[in-house]
DNA sequence: GTCGAATTGAGAAAATATACCAGTTTTCAA
DNA sequence: TTGAAAACTGGTATATTTTCTCAATTCGAC
């Protein structure tokens, strides 16, 4: 949030979290993350994913979800976007639908709040988790 | 999630666990909660206020918030609705819009999943943070 | 009232995230 | 380049939140 005149530096880890984010089309938790990047720096310790999830996530440069399970997921498409949450598998997709962006300035003049951003979740079974299912049935 | 044909019972902790969450209207964490409920049952134990608000989570009676922090929030109010939720002050307000009934059919249809039910969450600065922050400036 | 099953209380344990700190790396001015 | 200050890291301890365990209690059908 504060700025602080700090400086900050591109170090081998940062670039490696950076990229791994950035390619994940999963929606990753910093744990699953932690794994995928060890491979390139295997002595890179989770404290230096959450710090720099943490980090870039302040900037705006990448979007922390709160899901279906406790954990944290991460999303690397920093680009307004909404999502759907699978409660089977617990996979988490992007949805393929525009941005209500008029919705934060109209609510936010009729709650009388400063709205700086919004979020949309859709929750339900996916087509291949039904389909599992279907087939049990 | 499964019902698998097992009583419940009404107990004394249940039933009041019950009346205050659905009295409340500042979107309590499991903890808070706890601690209006001891006033009446000073006995009651944590994990039990847990417990209980997870059987009515599941059951539908009331709703799980993630919010701005780690901490689960309760909503007693089942019926459709969103949310606001200050970045400051930490406060979760109800928003008095319609929801966007067609949109869980609408989504559903276009990504090919069973869409349950969705979430909309705005985040912000409320009027009384932005007006205390206005005259610190 | 009696009995079996559901529930509870208390605390241990699990799960997730952050804090701490000594040692390392990055950056930048000289 | 090089040297030094500041930022960052790894490893681990600690904090925080939630779930699990289990003996004891309570509920409710009979």
């Amino acid at each position: 949030m504060k700025k602080s005149g700090k400086k900050t530096r591109m170090t081998r880890q940062k670039k490696v979290i950076m990229e791994e984010i950035k390619k994940a089309c999963d929606h990753p938790d910093a744990d699953t993350l932690h794994s995928r990047v060890k491979k390139k720096l295997p002595r890179i310790s989770l404290a230096t994913v959450y710090r720099n999830l943490e980090d870039m996530a302040a900037q705006g440069a990448i979007i922390k979800l709160s899901g279906t399970t406790q954990r944290t997921r991460y999303d690397g498409n920093s680009h307004p976007h909404y999502h759907f949450h699978c409660l089977e598998c617990r996979e988490i997709e992007d949805i393929p639908v525009e941005p209500l962006e008029k919705l934060d300035q109209h609510v936010g003049h009729s709650v009388n709040h400063d709205i700086l951003w919004h979020r949309v979740d859709f929750f339900g079974i996916c087509s291949r988790c039904g389909d599992r299912t279907d087939r049990n049935a």
